[in-house]
DNA sequence: CGTTTCGTTGATATTAATCAACGAGCGTGG
DNA sequence: CCACGCTCGTTGATTAATATCAACGAAACG
């Protein structure tokens, strides 16, 4: 928690990534607004995007700064969140490999967002995009598909963090998190969890110590397993029955 | 609280309106997406418009429900909300004037929509919405644009849900509700409230009787009266420091 | 190797929920 | 028209959930 104001990640802070060197042979070409284009406009697309790599703790984009890119998620977990005058933090989200990130296409960020682990990410300049965007409908088509789905996501959300529980919080987090991973890797049921307990709670409305409370509650009555930058999952159907609806 | 299933509305429960004919007079043309539309366009799309009033308390359609249509509200106040299977309910939004019901384009319905008071809309069958939609870049560009507007109050709202107190979020509530108002109608201090305490706390995450207690100690510091089916703000400039950021 | 960060756990405080009672307004039916 | 039942909003008393304060060990880091 509390502010942590940094400079915002500047062209020579980022490590230009070898592994991505188009957007062709990109592994998450199928997963994010990319599955839109055609190989001929991935061409394009080539042309404009840039490939970039950032480390933990790096500052993409602050809240209300002027939206100069949109991104794309190719590897890592990056945090989008809110922060109030006084420090207080909601994380709204976090983004992993596949996600796009600028989807409303608005002038200025309307969230902060930062690298959780090392990361790595593409971004076009949003004047192009947009100019993309105007002129191929199929892509607005996909990006507004995006934009619904992350609409009814934060409804979830509002869901979650307006009438449940702790508990109830926590399971839902994790099952909702394995279903978001299961899209990209295979983790059955060891869930990876690269951020902290800090970011869970301000992402789940809690504390760092109702979380860990929670989580070792959990533990405790063998549901999960903690494991070193994760959770084990060992019985989905009860967590599921806590997670409620 | 508690699951209250009806009937959802049929068509011969649905008052037909003689007060809005057809599009090209409607009094929020300007407001929808209706506003994205040429005269021309407007012909089409008064063809396919359906007019409609319901009573308080109808319910429009259902969470999980197919979506046979998308909506755009004329008069009143409309509750949108989910429900766990508990009966715990939370409001994800009041649509009033202006307000479209359905911007996804997704198949179902992902929130049960309720007429909090006597309302006015006009419902378009989805497929033709959606035809429209995809011969239309331009609305489709209007429709993510309000579907961006809608993901950013998302996030207000969760922080609001997540990282508010009771105080900051009734006084919250009570600002963008009239801002939002005032888009529509001219409502300078006094806010028309035709919702019920229980669906603020609902909206709010909260209980009837803290959203009770929290007004009734707004107004016992004088920043706000209670009239009826109504507050009416005293002290703006006290009340957006309350709010908070 | 000291220092800091992180996660955990315990003790206590505080906020909001719950339980309960009451009065006002409203519609219904005698 | 009045009496009754109902819903709604308010307020009070109490409880429960989570936050806060505090301490500690382990891991990470310079």
């Amino acid at each position: 928690m509390g502010i942590t104001l940094r400079e915002t990640v500047k062209d020579g802070d980022l490590i230009c990534s070898p592994h991505t060197p188009n957007c062709s042979t990109c592994t998450s070409r199928h997963l994010s607004v990319c599955a839109a284009l055609g190989t001929e406009e991935l061409v394009t697309f080539d042309h404009v995007v840039q490939h970039r790599g950032a480390p933990a703790k790096t500052l993409l984009f602050e809240q209300g700064q002027k939206a100069d890119f949109v991104f794309s998620v190719s590897e890592g977990t990056i945090r989008l969140f809110r922060l109030l005058p006084d420090g207080r933090r909601q994380i709204t989200g976090f983004a992993i490999k596949g996600d796009f990130l600028g989807v409303a296409l608005d002038e200025t960020y309307d969230v902060c967002a930062e690298a959780v682990d090392a990361v790595r990410f593409c971004r076009i300049p949003r004047s192009s995009f947009v100019t993309m965007v105007d002129e191929k409908p199929h892509l607005l088509r996909k990006l507004h598909q995006i934009a619904g789905r992350e609409l009814h996501f934060s409804q979830d959300q509002m869901v979650l963090l307006g009438r449940r529980n702790a508990e109830e919080r926590v399971a839902a987090f994790l099952l909702s998190h394995r279903a978001r991973l299961s899209r990209v890797m295979t983790c059955s049921v060891t869930i990876p969890l690269p951020m902290s307990r800090s970011d869970i709670a301000d992402y789940l409305g809690l504390t760092i110590e109702t979380v860990s409370r929670t989580i070792s509650k959990l533990a405790r009555e063998k549901l999960v397993v903690v494991v070193p930058d994760g959770i084990r999952l060992l019985d989905v159907a009860r967590i599921t029955e806590l997670a409620g609806g």
